[in-house]
DNA sequence: TGTACATCAGTGAACGCGCGTTCACTGATGTAC
DNA sequence: TGTACATCAGTGAACGCGCGTTCACTGATGTAC
């Protein structure tokens, strides 16, 4: 089932694998195209028959996250149980999970710095995720009178800041903290879901 | 009033500076000594006079920052006015303001990846600002109930977060959003206080 | 099945570049008398 | 005030290094007959 290519085999997916690995260790600009062409044992002048150059191999790393991501997101409310809000207070724990599982990913999808906009493959694949988390928002929100309901868009984005924040500050970073990361986020987005008024004011 | 120096004057300073601007420009990771020094009109060797090499200079622009910032919010805490709540609820824009106001600064300090435990020097100045925050928080949260009063020290992480992500996300990077980066922290932050039951829970 | 040929993935050497860092030096500044 | 000397901030050249990228090549693989 392995279709092997001409040499190496699927060289490509193997140098997406390679800087996979080294963005976790070394972060997205401590990545190096010789690097990983290194650890896919092969030359650098190999990588330039798949990729256009450095920046097009990450881009290409970011996409894959995108991809994982989006589908992440989606099976997570598609399968929303047992309420959508509970689905929704799951979200920041979601992110905080890829980000754990993904490192690599996740710091080619938000740390490198690079535009997803200047990568057509890897655009529409971004706003995927986006679109499904603000859709769960908005569908929340609908449980609030008219005239307190912020739109899906602002909610998904506070949720969206609040996880970024705790994993770069708390998860990779040097802030110390008396609490996991974890708890954190679990502890900060059940406050702010008990200010939408979406859950209780009391415990 | 301005003690010259031997030949350039005050390089220590000049090449924090001009570390700042590149930095600003071009990211904690983009910056490098030898540009500094040719900013600074002086052959990168002279920096040694003044810096171990790179990375002291780096942690150096970081710490001014932590002075900076440390002293902006202690003056918006001692003048806490109308009220504690009032100014602690501006802690976030205060954090934000910072970051559009000295992004060199706020870039070494939080995006660098330098760990502050690593320079003796600059350790106790995180520290006070951290502080400074969660002894405000403390003080607000007495005003809860005991048996849902989380302690200071995560009421002013949560905080910390959303706007860290705020920046990163919104501010920074190329996330696009249809609210600017102070409506979105400032909404984030009065919903998240109301959850606290810090605000009514009406409008 | 066997042979001649076309394709093209990966090689190896080379390039120009800018990096951080070192070192012996030089010459402007400060100081002692 | 003038002179001899000490100090030390900044110079200029050099280093070894790894980077991204290019190019003519080679030889394993696929294909046509």
């Amino acid at each position: 089932m392995t279709k092997r290519g001409y040499h190496h085999g699927n060289l490509r997916q193997a140098l997406v694998e390679a800087a996979l690995r080294l963005i976790a260790e070394k972060g997205p600009q401590g990545f190096t195209l010789s690097e990983a062409a290194k650890a896919a044992d092969v030359t650098p002048a190999a990588v330039y028959r798949h990729f256009t150059g450095r920046d097009e191999l990450l881009a290409e790393v970011a996409r894959q996250g995108y991809e994982i991501f989006a589908a992440l997101v989606e099976y997570a409310f598609d399968g929303g149980r047992p309420s959508a809000l509970a689905a929704f207070e799951a979200t920041g724990q979601a992110y905080l999970a890829f980000a754990r599982k993904y490192p690599g990913h996740y710091m080619a999808m938000f740390e490198s710095g690079l535009n997803p906009q200047a990568w057509p493959e890897m655009a529409p694949v971004a706003g995927r995720a986006r679109s499904v988390l603000e859709r769960a928002a908005d569908g929340l929100s609908r449980h609030l009178p008219e005239e307190r309901r912020p739109p899906g868009s602002m909610v998904s984005a506070h949720v969206r800041a609040m996880s970024h924040g705790v994993v770069e500050l708390y998860l990779r970073g040097g802030s110390a903290s008396p609490f996991p990361p974890e708890e954190l986020l679990e502890t900060g987005i059940g406050i702010y879901l008990r200010g939408l008024g979406l859950l209780p004011p009391d415990r």
